[in-house]
DNA sequence: AAGAATGTCAACCGCGTAAGA
DNA sequence: CTCTTACGCGGTTGACATTCT
C-alpha cells in the first residue's frame, strides 16, 4: 500500500539542481509564474524534475527576494523568541523574517542556535529559567503568551509582515523594562495592538544571557564601542541594564 | 598528510489539508 | 457530501565542506 507517489521517480532527475536546470526554472517561472500547477510545470519549462522538487528549489534558493548568508545576532533574536512562541512553525517564523526561508530557519536552528543556547545553558550559571525553551504546544491559532522562560523579553507579537529591527526596539513610551506588573500574558494580549508584550521586572540575568546568546562572546567589546545604540533611540531590548538614548 | 569526526545546508519524504470536481 | 488532486509544511537524510586528531 502507502501513498502514491507524486510523480514518477523512475522519470525525473533528482539531487542536486545544475546551473542550467536553475535557469530553466528562473526563466519560466519569472515569465509565466508557477501558472498554479506545480505539477504540470516543469514539463513546460523543459525540465526532468518532480514538481514539488521545482517549487522546493524556487521558493528555497532561487526566489530573487532570498537573502542569502550569515544570520545577523538580530534575526537570532527574532527566531528565538517565535520559537519559544510558536514552536517549530517554521513556516510561519520565516514569514516574520524579510528573504529568509522556512528552510534556512529550521537549519539554521538545529545547526547553530539550539547548540549554542544548550551549550550556554550549561556553563556561565546561567538564570534559572534560561534553560532551552520548550517548543510552544501544536496550536492552529498563534496565541501570544510571552515566554515565561524568557519573561525580560520583550518579544514582539506575530504579525503579517515581516519584522525590522525596529520591531525588537523599545515602544517608543516607555522603558519596555520598567513594567513591573508580572503579569505576563495579560501585558501580552494587552499590547498585542502595538506587537510588543510588555517585559516584566527585569531579570536581567536572562537578559544578559540572551543578549550574549545573541550576540555571541564579541558583545562586550560591541557594547562598549557603543555600536548597539540605534537610531529609533532606543538599544537593542535583551539587555535591561542599558537605558533610552 | 591522511583519515575521522563534525558541521552545514540543499533536497527529499510523507503527512495534513484546502480546493475543486 | 465524498473523492481526488495538488500544495504546503515539518522532519529527516545525505552529500559536501571544514575541523580535528
Amino acid at each position: 500500500m502507502g501513498r502514491t507517489p507524486c510523480c514518477d521517480r523512475a522519470a525525473v532527475k533528482r539531487g542536486p539542481w545544475s546551473p542550467e536546470e536553475d535557469e530553466a526554472l528562473r526563466s519560466y517561472v519569472q515569465r509565466h509564474g508557477s501558472g498554479g500547477n506545480w505539477i504540470a510545470m516543469p514539463k513546460k519549462a523543459g525540465l526532468k524534475r518532480c514538481g514539488k522538487s521545482c517549487r522546493l528549489r524556487w521558493l528555497n534558493y532561487l526566489r530573487p527576494d532570498i537573502r542569502h548568508g550569515g544570520f545577523t545576532a538580530e534575526e537570532d533574536a527574532v527566531i528565538l523568541s517565535l520559537y519559544t512562541q510558536l514552536g517549530s512553525k517554521w513556516s510561519l517564523i520565516a514569514s516574520q523574517m524579510e528573504g529568509r526561508t522556512d528552510n534556512d530557519v529550521k537549519n539554521h536552528w538545529n545547526t547553530k542556535l539550539k547548540k549554542r543556547l544548550l551549550a550556554a545553558a550549561a556553563t556561565s550559571s546561567p538564570p534559572p529559567h534560561a534553560r532551552l525553551p520548550a517548543p510552544a504546544p501544536a496550536s492552529r491559532t498563534a496565541h501570544v503568551s510571552a515566554s515565561s522562560l524568557f519573561p525580560s523579553l520583550a518579544i514582539p507579537t506575530v504579525k503579517t509582515e515581516a519584522y525590522t529591527y525596529d520591531d525588537f526596539l523599545a515602544p517608543a513610551l516607555g522603558d519596555p523594562f520598567a513594567a513591573a506588573d508580572g503579569s505576563t500574558s495579560a501585558a501580552s494580549a494587552a499590547s498585542s495592538a502595538s506587537n510588543w508584550s510588555t517585559a516584566d521586572n527585569g531579570a536581567s540575568e536572562v537578559s544578559l544571557f540572551l543578549l550574549d546568546f545573541c550576540a555571541g562572546p564579541d558583545l562586550g567589546a560591541v557594547a562598549a564601542a557603543d555600536q548597539l545604540k540605534l537610531p529609533g533611540g532606543y538599544y537593542y531590548p535583551l539587555d535591561s541594564s542599558l537605558s533610552p538614548v
